[in-house]
DNA sequence: CGTGTGACTGGGC
DNA sequence: GGCCCAGCCACAC
């Protein structure tokens, strides 16, 4: 992967607004290259200087380690939730 | 060049 | 709902 992919994927994830979220497939499928698992390649090297929290896994969950702050950062936001799960056919950006 | 790995997914049970 | 699994694809060894 090149750094012009990486810099897309961050430019998107700036881009969701707070209280709502997008996938990691979707984003790989909006930038037409890549794929989910390289966007989350970009996220776990990189995703610390963006909004990481909303992106999200297609079920509306994220890596073990990083529930605990997503939750509290999704509660603040007012993003909607279910089980500790974003419910991602609500919460999902608009244009997306 | 073969293998293992992982902030992923969709399908099957 | 949860678990498993194959497919996925760039990367490190």
């Amino acid at each position: 992967m090149d750094e012009s992919f990486t810099e897309a994927v961050l430019e998107t994830v700036e881009r969701v607004p707070a209280g709502h979220v997008v996938t990691y497939g979707l984003i790989a499928e909006r930038l037409g290259r890549g794929g989910a698992r390289q966007v989350g390649r970009v996220m776990a090297l990189e995703g610390a200087a963006v909004p990481w929290w909303r992106v999200v896994r297609a079920d509306g969950s994220l890596p073990p380690h990083l529930m605990v702050d997503a939750q509290r950062h999704w509660r603040d936001e007012g993003t909607p939730v279910r089980r500790g799960r974003v419910i991602v056919a609500e919460a999902l950006a608009p244009g997306f």
